[in-house]
DNA sequence: ACCTGAACACCGTTCAAGT
DNA sequence: ACCTGAACACCGTTCAAGT
């Protein structure tokens, strides 16, 4: 028989990039050699010809999502600024991957753009005063919350369709709603706030605005 | 032939405990319906009498890992002794559990523990001057924050002997110090910073500090 | 009420073999 | 260099059946 479309080979490049929208429409479970292979008409094993392991393909994913992250130029400004700025990349990068978001922390210290991602924020908190040590634990829970910040969106269920998660909010917001209000009563007054969120952009900017305020807290005491 | 052991019946207690030590002694993946069975000598299917479905366990791991959280006594301090002192609580009774700490979020609204919580923190916060839905953020993101700090806290590689951990940490402290210290000369200074943490206690600390100190930031912007 | 047995549709991974 | 085939040791889960 004649095929018409002549089949790509394969490469590492182009599993990772189907594996990055499979996670994404469908959950990271979904993410599965096998499924992989089916996607690209292809056996299980080809793939161990890229990947050594499952853990490398995972690895790939978080490199790539760190490629994303667009660093800003460096420029004259107080650190303040400069580590807003910074923050805000990492979130511009991963916002629209809140399933793969998590891959992206483990693969930081261990590509280019990672690297520099961490030495541009170390030495943004160098210059607000902090001691090297306490920049690395800083640097470190910086990213670690805007990945979670990403990640727990309220209206983000990765593996869902919109009236399915529209239908999982409310039935939330009623359970908290239905509380016992003498026991419970800013839970119950709070169930919308706490199961919705109207404005993803407050959101995260109030996200980023929490963890910035506490750096500068720290390096006001400095 | 005679048994000497009477085998104690199922229940889900009993499995939620096993569950507990398995995943904090191997590793949370090693939690799983068919050698929980082999653990008590059981049919895989038993299990399904206890929980429906893998979740449902999971859930009640959460949920136990919340009762081990003793709520500090109502006291009328300042706002932020009373958030300091919940925070230390939900730390204390985390801290020993970083493979399951991340289950515990999920079931924050889904138990009278996790309730009592957020009730408190709400009234605390709101105390502070936040309105109900910065306070309901703001209490969502204190609670991953301490998650995140219990789970990867450095020096806890979850399945891992300490041997294993010391050499893990060994190899990536000396990856990092042999980059071009041209290009990465604040990397390759705290390379020990970024890799090991010699005093777990000022660890979680620090990461206190800073949580609190982006409350007390944004509330004193109210 | 509580558990067993057999079966189904999945996993990751190894090892030898093909082209 | 790149992929296939068969096999192994795992998963979660359903359904009918036993006591």
């Amino acid at each position: 028989v004649l095929s018409t479309t002549t089949k790509t080979p394969l490469s590492r490049d182009v599993v990772v990039d189907r594996a990055l929208q499979l996670a994404e429409a469908e959950g990271l479970s979904a993410v599965t050699i096998r499924r992989l292979a089916q996607e690209f008409d292809v056996t299980p094993m080809a793939l161990y010809w890229h990947f050594r392991k499952k853990d490398d393909l995972l690895a790939g994913l978080g490199q790539r999502l760190l490629e994303r992250i667009e660093l800003p130029e460096e420029a004259s400004r107080p650190w303040g600024q400069q580590l807003r700025a910074l923050l805000i990349a990492v979130l511009a990068g991963l916002r629209d991957h809140p399933a793969t978001a998590p891959l992206a922390a483990a693969q930081i210290m261990g590509c280019e753009r990672g690297l520099d991602l961490t030495e541009r924020t170390l030495e943004v908190l160098a210059e607000a005063g902090f001691t090297p040590d306490e920049a690395a634990q800083i640097a470190h829970r910086a990213l670690q919350s805007i990945i979670i910040l990403v990640t727990d969106a309220p209206g983000v269920e990765v593996g869902a369709s919109p009236q399915d998660i529209d239908q999982h909010q409310r039935t939330k917001r009623v359970a908290l709603a239905s509380l016992s209000p003498e026991r419970y009563p800013r839970v119950v007054a709070a169930a919308a706030a706490l199961t919705t969120c109207e404005d993803e952009d407050a959101y995260f900017n109030f996200g980023l605005e929490l963890l910035l305020a506490g750096v500068s807290g720290l390096a006001a005491q400095r």
